[in-house]
DNA sequence: CAACCTCTTTTGTGATCACAAAAGAAATTT
DNA sequence: AAATTTCTTTTGTGATCACAAAAGAGGTTG
């Protein structure tokens, strides 16, 4: 492997009771989920190793756990790589996500308390905060969390990680996205999805998230931005 | 561990070019799928690894592939097993699979060809075929490659591992239901789905996609039936 | 008999190593 | 200068090992 480019993780503390291959798992997930490994670069369990600081087997692990989650693609060379972007495969990521997302909040409707609504708008709060502070990495954060925690109201849901994986390939580039654009006008699904689900209304509830997913993601798919991205990703 | 049950698991060849932790991945996906390893029966590396003649790392791969793909579960207390099943999660895990694969087969839909067609009407045969010889395992195996080769008709097809997910966690189920219960009649759903993918009948196939889990789940989702298989689950 | 304690064994985890294959660099040929 | 060959380095893979923690076995006490 030649020269490639640096690589910049963030790594974090390691808590009591974490395993280093869970720790590991962490930080290459978040590094993967907020575009610091760029698609296309190649990577070695050495080099991780390295940057990391710890042995190829944790490594070995979380590459093995990244992989099954679609966040990493090993080729057939064996290249170990954040897969590149394609036009068709965003769409398809974006529409699955609809899919499954809107009929995750329906299972998790039945489940719900005014605790968690109010959990929820507190969790909304802190979007509308951190797009205030034009915080692209906590406004995808944040959102996750406020999904996150719709789905999870149902304690049977088995969709959700089905949908982290999703959020995981679509990660890099709606952290592009998010970081690049500027500011523009939402509706705020959020509190129509609240409204459906205070008023138990099964039907708004799906039309609210598939909207938000819709709307969220409209901007960043345009031709333009993702021909940026393809390019920038290029140059790894 | 104290006296476990015995681990009856089917080895196949490996064929060359095929890593030994990618051997011991198919090995144990099959061992799952098939239900030759019974749900909260605990599962040791060491055990593992003398059973299919390898050293510990293929099968820590392997574990950690199939833990992501929620087919094994890691307990806090480090308990590697495959998770037994509850009425809720079964529940859940049906429906997901109808919101994902109708979902999926109407994405395939735009990318059907007359081959294609050829090639499912081939695959039904074959499924018509194991249900007339009784042969459980590979009616369900045959179902799957239909439903496989439908969803993968769209290059771009991102639900493909998550309904491999899906089917990962209700395959000891299933297996267990298809060899135990008689035969009992059932519509053909595969013809309505080739009919209407024939006629580019978009709704017509969502149906139809609905329709074959649905029905093809139904009789195995029965109470008693469920309540046979945690039975013989908390035997080990 | 149940609860608790102590000792022994087992286990997952992480580190390390060796090796064949792949990748990269250098040299040679066209 | 481009293509090909050869040599060197890197790499993923699988095996092995050590160790701390967990589990299991056995003994003691109430």
């Amino acid at each position: 492997m030649n020269n490639p480019s640096p690589l910049d993780i963030t790594l974090t503390d390691r808590k009591d009771g974490v395993t280093i291959t869970e720790w590991v798992y962490e930080v290459l997930r978040n590094a993967v989920m907020s575009g610091q490994i760029l698609p296309g670069r190649s990577l070695t369990i050495r080099e991780l190793a390295a940057v990391l600081n710890v042995s190829s087997m944790p490594i070995r692990e979380a590459l093995k756990k990244l992989g099954t989650e679609r966040a990493l693609e090993v080729r057939e060379n064996r290249r170990i790589m954040v897969p590149k972007m394609t036009a068709m495969k965003f769409n398809e990521l974006c529409d699955t996500r609809i899919a499954l997302e809107s009929h995750a909040a329906v299972r998790a409707l039945p489940y719900m308390t005014d605790t968690l609504l109010e959990e929820l708008q507190t969790l909304d709060l802190a979007i509308d905060h951190a797009r205030a502070m034009k915080n692209a990495e906590a406004t995808i954060q944040s959102n996750q969390a406020f999904h996150r925690r719709l789905y999870s109201a149902n304690p049977h849901q088995v969709s959700l990680p089905l949908i982290e994986s999703l959020w995981l390939q679509l990660g890099p580039f709606l952290r592009l996205a998010n970081s690049q654009l500027e500011e523009h006008y939402i509706v705020d699904r959020h509190q129509e999805a609240l409204l459906a689900i205070k008023n138990k209304d099964t039907l708004a509830l799906q039309l609210a998230i598939a909207a938000d997913i819709r709307e969220g993601i409209a901007f960043a798919g345009t031709p333009e931005l993702l021909h940026q991205f393809i390019e920038a990703s290029s140059n790894s």
